[in-house]
DNA sequence: AGCTATAATGAATCACTAG
DNA sequence: ACTAGTGATTCATTATAGC
C-alpha cells in the first residue's frame, strides 16, 4: 500500500480543531472567478485540488495545414495575458488560495505546456509544496508541427505535489501496478487525446478548446485519492474533472466563470453514471508494442554511421549516414525508400530487405531491433 | 529543410563586424569554474551549448535497496545549495554568459529533472531565451521506485531555446524526419540510460554520477547543428558533449572543474573516433535545386500558352497565358497566388497544387520542372 | 449492413527573401 | 520596418460519403 492510505490520525484531529466540523457543500458548482471562489472556501478542506490553468500560449498570426486548411487555435480571451508578471502575479493568487484550502495530507495536480508549467512549477516550490513528480502525458495522436519548424509537440507536463517535505499523503501504489500489467506505473503516460465521442460539442463546434480526457483524470485520482475524497478544480471548464470523480466514487467541488462551460458541464456530469468496483478493474491501458525506428539503432550505437547493408542476394550495397539515412549508387533515402527505390518497387520493409553482414552470413536488419527491445525492456 | 541551415547572411556579417575575427580556439577543456570560465570568452562565439546543471536534488537520507543493498545517490558537493534562492543565482549568473557567448543564430539546451527545471525555464524565460519545445527524454530502463511511494521516475526534460523569438536558428527537420522511419520526430525521445561499455568506470565504480547517454547528444547535435559548428558545454563532465562533437565533426568546448572528471573526458575523447564525411551527411530537402520560374517553362515551349491545369480533383481548371499567368473563372494571378485564392487559402504551392493531364493521368506541375532542369543540367 | 475512400481536426508560441 | 512574391509543409483518429 502507499505512503498514506489512511490519514495522519494526530494531524487529522489539529485539522478537526482549528477548523469546525461544518458538512463541505460538495458535488456542485460554484460561478465565477476561481481565486474569490476559494477564498469563500475553509481552511484544509479538500483532499486534491486538480488545475488545468490557462498556459497563455502567446500564439503568433493564423496557421494553416500543408492542404490549406485553417488551424482552429486557442485565441479565448481567458488566455490572454500582458505580460510574464502579470501570469506569475496571477499563478501565485491562485496558488496560494489552494494552498489554503487543501488538507495538510492533500496533493494538487497541475498540467501545463512548456508556455507555462517552468513559472507554475517554481512559483509553487516557492511556496513550500514540495513535487513528488512530474507527470509527462504523451499524446498518442497529436497535432503534427505543419510547418517543420520543431518537434513535434507530443506531450504536457503535469506536476504532483504535497504540502510540504514532510506531509503524508495516499498514493495508490499497488492499483497504478495493477492498471500498467503489474509493472511500477512510470513517469509518462500514453493516453489519446479528448475527441471522438467523449469530445462535448454544441451545434458541430466543441464547446472547449481544450477539454481534458477522462482517461488523464481517471489516473489521476485513483493514483491519488480514496473514495469520497472531495476534489476540487479551481478550473472546471466543461467538467471532466467533476465527471471522473462522479464515476470514481469521489465529492467534487467545481469553479468556473464561463457560462456557456457551466451549462455544457452540468449536462455531462448528470448524465455520467457512477461506476461499480468491477467496472475499474476492467480498465486497464493496453500495452502499446514499442516501436524502434531504425535512426535509433545508429544512435546508441548498435550500428554504426559508415557500415555497410546489403540485400539478400547481394545485389545492392547501401552506406549508414549518421541520420539514419541509407546511400547506395548515389541514391539516398530511409531504408525503406531507398529499398523501394533500388527495386522499383512502391515500398519496401527495410527491416527484412536489409542485411547485416556477420560471421554466420546475412542476417535481416530486423534481428538488430530485436537485440535494442531485448536490452531496453524492462 | 530546417528554418536556417544556412546563416543569415546579414547577420553573420553584423556578428563578424561586432567581433573581431579571432579565431575561437576549439577542441579543448578549459579548466575551472564555469562562470568564470564563460567570461573569459568573446561574444557571440558558440553555435550551440548544452548545459546540464547541477540538479539540486535535496536528497534526504541514505536510500536502501528492498534487499538492503545500498543505493549510490547524487550526494557531491556541486550538487549542495542552500536554498532555492541560492539556485536561482547560479543560474541567472551562468545562464546570462551563456547568453552572452552564444551567436544570434544560436540554441541553448538545458537537461534537468523536476528537482531544477522548472526554475531553470522560468529563469531562462525572463532573461529573453524563447521556448521552442521542451523534449522529455523517456527512459527506455530507469531506476524502479523501491519504496512505492511514488511513480517511477522514468524521464528527464531538456529545453531547448533560441536567442529570441525571432531569432532564426538551425533544425535539421529531414534528418529529424529520417532517423524517425519518416514520421516527424515528436517531443518525447526514448532512449535507454547509460551503462555498459558505454558507462565509465574507474576501479569498479562510475567515475560520474549522472554520465549522460552518447545516443542523447548524437540526436540534440544532428537535430541542431551544422557539422563544424562549435558546441559549448559549460558543465562538461566526462565529456559525452566533446566525444559526439567529434564523432560528428563538430567542435566544442568543455567547461569543468573537477579533475577526476576531467582526466576521464580527455581519455575518453582521445579515443573517440570521427566519422568520415560521408557518414556524417544528412538527408536534406531537394532544394538545392536552381530555381525555376514558371514562367520559364512557358518560354521555352513546354507548356504551351493556351494549355490547361486543374487540381488534384478537377475541381478548378485554369488556361496557361503568355506570360506564365494563370486565368480561371475569371481570376487571374501567379500558379501560387490563383490557388491560394480559389481554395481561400493564406498561400499556396502552385507546383504541386496544379496538375497537368497526360496520358498517365494527373502530373503534378512539378515534374515539369524536373524535367526542364533535367534538360538544362549542364 | 458492411466496406472503402474522403474529409475534418486537435493547447501550436509553425517561412524566407527581395525590395 | 513593412509589403509582396515564392514555395515548403502533416499524423492519428473520427466522421461522413459513396458503393
Amino acid at each position: 500500500m502507499g505512503v498514506l492510505e489512511r490519514v495522519d490520525r494526530r494531524k487529522a484531529k489539529a485539522v478537526a480543531i482549528a477548523v469546525p466540523e461544518v458538512a463541505l457543500e460538495t458535488d456542485r458548482l460554484i460561478r465565477g472567478d476561481c481565486i474569490a471562489a476559494m477564498r469563500a472556501l475553509p481552511d484544509a478542506c479538500v483532499d486534491m485540488i486538480f488545475a488545468d490553468p490557462p498556459y497563455n500560449l502567446q500564439l503568433g498570426g493564423d496557421l494553416s495545414r500543408p492542404d490549406g486548411s485553417h488551424v482552429d487555435a486557442v485565441t479565448d480571451a481567458w488566455d490572454k495575458f500582458d505580460s510574464f508578471a502579470a501570469y506569475d502575479a496571477f499563478t501565485r493568487d491562485w496558488l496560494r488560495e489552494a494552498r489554503r484550502i487543501l488538507k495538510p495530507t492533500g496533493t494538487l495536480w497541475v498540467i501545463g505546456s512548456y508556455h507555462n508549467i517552468f513559472r507554475v512549477g517554481a512559483s509553487l516550490q516557492d511556496q513550500g509544496f514540495w513535487i513528488l513528480n512530474d507527470i509527462i502525458w504523451r499524446k498518442a495522436n497529436p497535432m503534427p508541427n505543419f510547418k517543420g519548424t520543431r518537434f513535434t509537440n507530443a506531450h504536457e507536463t503535469l506536476i504532483w505535489a504535497s504540502q510540504s517535505e514532510k506531509a503524508k499523503y495516499t498514493f495508490n501504489y499497488r492499483a497504478m501496478k495493477t492498471l500498467n500489467d503489474e509493472l511500477q506505473m512510470r513517469s509518462d503516460w500514453v493516453l489519446p487525446i479528448c475527441g471522438g465521442q467523449e469530445r462535448l460539442k454544441k451545434g458541430g463546434t466543441k464547446v472547449h478548446p481544450t477539454q481534458k480526457p477522462e482517461s488523464l483524470l481517471y489516473r489521476v485520482m485513483l493514483a491519488c485519492t480514496k473514495p469520497g475524497d472531495v476534489v476540487l478544480d479551481p478550473f472546471f471548464g466543461t467538467g471532466t474533472t467533476g465527471a471522473v470523480a462522479k464515476r470514481l466514487g469521489r465529492k467534487w467541488i467545481g469553479i468556473e466563470r464561463e457560462e456557456s462551460y457551466i451549462e455544457a458541464a452540468l449536462e455531462r456530469i448528470e448524465a455520467a453514471l457512477p461506476l461499480d468496483e468491477s467496472a475499474v478493474a476492467i480498465m486497464q491501458t493496453p500495452r502499446q508494442a514499442p516501436k524502434v525506428a531504425f535512426g535509433t539503432l545508429v544512435e546508441t550505437g548498435l550500428l554504426s554511421p559508415g557500415a555497410t547493408l546489403c540485400d539478400t542476394k547481394r545485389r545492392w550495397k547501401a552506406v549508414v549516414r549518421a541520420d539514419g539515412s541509407l546511400e547506395c549508387e548515389g541514391e539516398t533515402g530511409s531504408i525503406h525508400g531507398l529499398g523501394a527505390k533500388l527495386q522499383g518497387a512502391p515500398s519496401c520493409n527495410g527491416w527484412t530487405f536489409w542485411q547485416v553482414d556477420s560471421a554466420d552470413g546475412l542476417k535481416p536488419l530486423d534481428t538488430l531491433r530485436q537485440n535494442y527491445l531485448l536490452a531496453t525492456e524492462p
